[in-house]
RNA sequence: GGACGGGUGGCGGAGCGGCCAAUCGCAUCAGACUGUAAAUCUGACGGACUUUGUCCUUCGUAGGUUCAAAUCCUACCCCGUCCA
């Protein structure tokens, strides 16, 4: 499923390409999330229109709501949500993290009280492979624990085992069940845990490998770590990965670690960032970050991003999204974050073309020198 | 002219002798947000300083009672409702 198309001269970074089967992806990629279906304010044709090729589901929410068999039987996922690119579906694995108020693990799996009525319903490596092939997502994730930070070695340890372990069910089931999934193409990424232990990391990481994904994912990333950590995990164990095989860090991340981190081989990215801190007001931009809810761009008839080519800063000054974000508007909301994706992109098209051109680390230093010289 | 009710920090609105520089909401000023239970959350919000504390000036105005008043009393000035 994937090809590499160019290796940097400079440093471990790499172009790609992912064919699903729902099209081409170049690498690097910056995966928006659309949890629900949809990345939250904008819709599909906006999408495209800022020339997304990928974004990132995920399975526990659309399980519990509206519920797999219904999207299957509308047609799957990608005619229900009305998206003919492709789709990766994450498993569950974080929401074991996020919602682990309401949830029990043990080895079978994990009971999950849902947040939405109070049921139960127990999530296993099995019933997620179930759930993301009835689902029709182009690249599943293995259901895993994405663990805690900080995470003691004994918690850590035994949480990476058996997240191998729950890695070789989900493969079973995946290969097991291939004659269901008749013509459609899809594949499935190990993830590797370990906490901020680098040998539980390496641990995970053959052993994951050993098992044969299509891709490999390093999960248990961006949960609260020190910045200098995350960077220490994926430094240290990006390297252990399959060079012909897509490298996907996961919740990541911020422009710095999107440079940092496609330094270092890493190919794929998701995050809330662009969307989540959109909606809560602050736009991105090759200056820095713009908190519009504040007073100085009251006034300020100029774009969100100077030189900007986005929809949003070609037809809209940074005083009118103020105003709206104020006003409690919603399209402030959707303004933002149609900005903050294009920005995410356009950054990773910056960096794929300095791979392109051999100049990767010059391009990275001018970029924070604007970047950083306007931050806060 | 009379009878009630009321005047509290930018606004609304609690408090009704000491625990009040004064609950709360809004507004304002900032900050956070990383595989989304998030259009969310946090902090500041009379002034000054040696800022987990100290001091100064506040609850219509002016007096008074009290060890102590936004809270009680008196007068006055405003505002609202009703009666003439």
């Amino acid at each position: 499923m994937f090809e590499i198309i160019k290796k940097s001269k400079e440093t471990r970074a790499r172009k790609g390409i992912m064919r699903t089967a729902h099209g081409e992806v170049n690498t690097p990629v910056f995966m928006p999330v659309a949890t629900q279906g949809t990345v939250k304010t904008v819709s599909s044709e906006e999408l495209k229109k800022i020339g997304t090729h990928l974004f990132v589901s995920n399975a526990y929410h659309l399980y519990l709501r509206p519920g797999a068999k219904l999207i299957n039987s509308a047609g799957g996922l990608h005619k229900y949500i009305n998206w003919d690119r492709s789709i990766l579906t994450d498993s569950g694995g974080f929401q074991v993290y996020s919602l682990s108020t309401l949830r029990k693990i043990t080895k079978e799996g994990v009971k999950f009280q849902s947040h939405i009525d109070g049921s139960s319903h127990l999530f296993t490596p099995e019933s997620v492979m179930d759930l993301q092939m009835e689902l029709g997502s182009d690249i599943m994730m293995c259901f895993d624990e994405c663990v805690p930070y900080p995470s003691t070695y004994e918690y850590a340890k035994n949480s990476m085992e058996m997240t191998i372990d729950w890695a070789k069910r989900c493969k079973k089931q995946f290969v097991e069940s291939k004659t269901e999934r008749v013509n459609k193409k899809q594949f499935l990424f190990g993830i590797v845990q370990g906490s901020t232990y680098l040998d539980l990391r390496k641990e995970s990481a053959l052993r994951t490998i050993e098992i044969d994904f299509d891709g490999y994912a390093l999960g248990g990333l961006a949960v609260g770590e020190p910045a200098d950590i995350t960077n220490e995990i994926v430094v240290n164990t990006a390297p252990l990965l399959p060079e012909d095989k897509p490298r996907y860090a996961m919740g990541v991340g911020t422009p710095e670690e999107l440079w940092a981190y496609i330094e270092n081989g890493i190919d794929v990215f998701d995050c809330v960032l662009p969307s989540r801190n959109g909606r809560n007001g602050q736009a991105l931009t090759f200056s820095g970050k713009v908190n519009i809810r504040n007073a100085q761009y009251s006034n300020d008839f100029g774009p969100l991003d100077e030189g900007c080519s986005c929809p949003v800063c070609t037809e809209y000054s940074r005083s009118f999204i103020h105003h709206l974000f104020r006003s409690g508007e919603l399209l402030s909301l959707r303004l933002l974050t149609l900005h903050n994706l294009f920005f995410m992109l356009k950054l990773i098209n910056l960096i794929s073309t300095s791979i392109d051109e051999d100049n990767f680390l010059s391009q990275k230093e001018k970029f924070f020198d604007k970047y950083k010289g306007n931050n806060r």
